[in-house]
DNA sequence: AACGAGCGTTGCACATAGTGCAATCACACA
DNA sequence: TGTGTGATTGCACTATGTGCAACGCTCGTT
């Protein structure tokens, strides 16, 4: 591991919270101006970050150009986002797609229930393992030994009544939602959100995303979200189907 | 400046362009196996990428996570945002919002004139200095020393026969988009787009942003096109005050 | 089932590249 | 003109990154 690079990313990070004098970055690694000048340097050479006119360091364009590529690279999110709007549309829920990635459950698209615009305040955020509904949806599809090995790794900290407390209930919930082909949240995360969620698969079969709606109850009961399981699985078929699932 | 984090970061670059085996990486930088290696393990430590089951690298939801706070920390672009999807929708046109950056001009947002959904495609990318609307409004912006010092850089290779060819004659059409308050590019980026563009100011009074509208010259001729300038103006002013201009 | 090719990973010795210090410069404010 | 803050530069030192070579893992082949 390069202790350079790690430093790199922690000054950029620490930038994702503002901007930053080069005295309060330095700071921030503990490490003298020069040092973190320097890495500085690397990172506006490379767009990554830039300076304003009172030399404060800036996230920079370099950012949002790879992280528009990176959107793009997730095919699946352009195949998704139509079908998306669309469930979007007909119910007036939040929707989310989220996406396993190297042990961990990230959201790609988020549809808000209000405006219809997208909604960037969560993308790229996780899920947590055990309170949602897509990554319930995304462990469940896992190899069993790679899913005994995630969930091992969980905190299973409460954040409800609801919550899922050990590793063996939540690997049973998993079978469930393996053999019905859905999962739900019925307010394991927060106490007032009920959620469903189901998998977009593609042509290997492999779940490689899952969708969710997510209702607050002084909306709708939970009894009423899973009413909504026509639509989202009718959904995911055809994302599915688009993204070349037999 | 430090080799090691600009290593890394043409190796994020480089996975912009998709997947790639350790190997493939080690090979664009020129470098032994190991050192790649050890870069794309600080970079994965941090979620900048993640390796799937393939073992291949991937940009990862560090990246989406931090272009989303760097997106946020534009508050002008949360302010612009509705005023430009409502300027998208009455013209029907491509609008784009552009800010100005350590000596560049770069799309901070965009509105696709058929679909009216958000394109990624080049959010991040630079604006051409001597050739587009907005980066001649940025520019006519800026305090004249450095106006002068950023138009000495600019390689002004000619684009179409209407194309701005040297500094003199960029100062020139600055110092008259100062005066009016507006610039257009009359084919001079491609043969067969005009675009007009108007600043938006903050509370200092300063242009932090320029507000752009493109229209294929099959759609529309360039006449037509300045008759949107009420609109647009009316658009900038809208958001300068929403963004304490007075 | 055994074999081998291809690729990722680890341990180690070397020197390059990154670091901290102290001096210098640039700028703002009084 | 002077003073203070913060960015930048030159230099000496060694910690850190590097390449090599050996090892291990996986997959495809006979």
């Amino acid at each position: 591991m390069s202790q350079t690079v790690t430093r790199a990313l922690r000054l950029l990070t620490e930038l994702g919270d503002g901007e930053r004098s080069l005295e309060q970055l330095a700071g921030v690694l503990g490490v003298h101006k020069t040092t973190a000048l320097r890495l500085m340097q690397s990172l506006e050479d490379e767009r990554f970050v830039y300076r304003d006119a009172d030399y404060r360091y800036h996230l920079g364009a370099g950012l949002f150009a790879l992280a528009s590529l990176a959107m793009e690279q997730r095919g699946i999110r352009r195949i998704a986002a139509p079908h998306l709007a669309a469930l979007n549309a007909a119910t007036g829920q939040t929707v989310h797609l989220a996406a396993y990635e190297g042990g961990e459950v990230v959201y790609i698209d988020k549809y808000d229930s209000r405006h219809k615009v997208r909604m960037y305040s969560r993308i790229g955020l996780h899920a947590s393992l055990h309170t949602t509904a897509v990554a319930k949806v995304l462990l469940a599809d896992l190899p069993l030994p790679e899913r005994r090995r995630v969930v091992a790794g969980i905190d299973f900290a409460p954040h409800t009544q609801n919550t899922i407390t050990g590793p063996q209930r939540l690997l049973a919930e998993l079978e469930t939602v393996a053999a019905r082909g859905w999962a739900d949240d019925h307010a394991e995360h927060e106490t007032f959100i009920n959620c469903v969620g189901a998998p977009v698969r593609d042509a290997s079969g492999r779940a490689v995303a899952a969708v969710s709606i997510s209702v607050p109850d002084i909306v709708a009961p939970y009894e009423q979200v899973l009413e909504l399981l026509p639509q989202l699985l009718e959904t995911t078929r055809a994302i599915s189907a688009d993204a070349g699932a037999p």
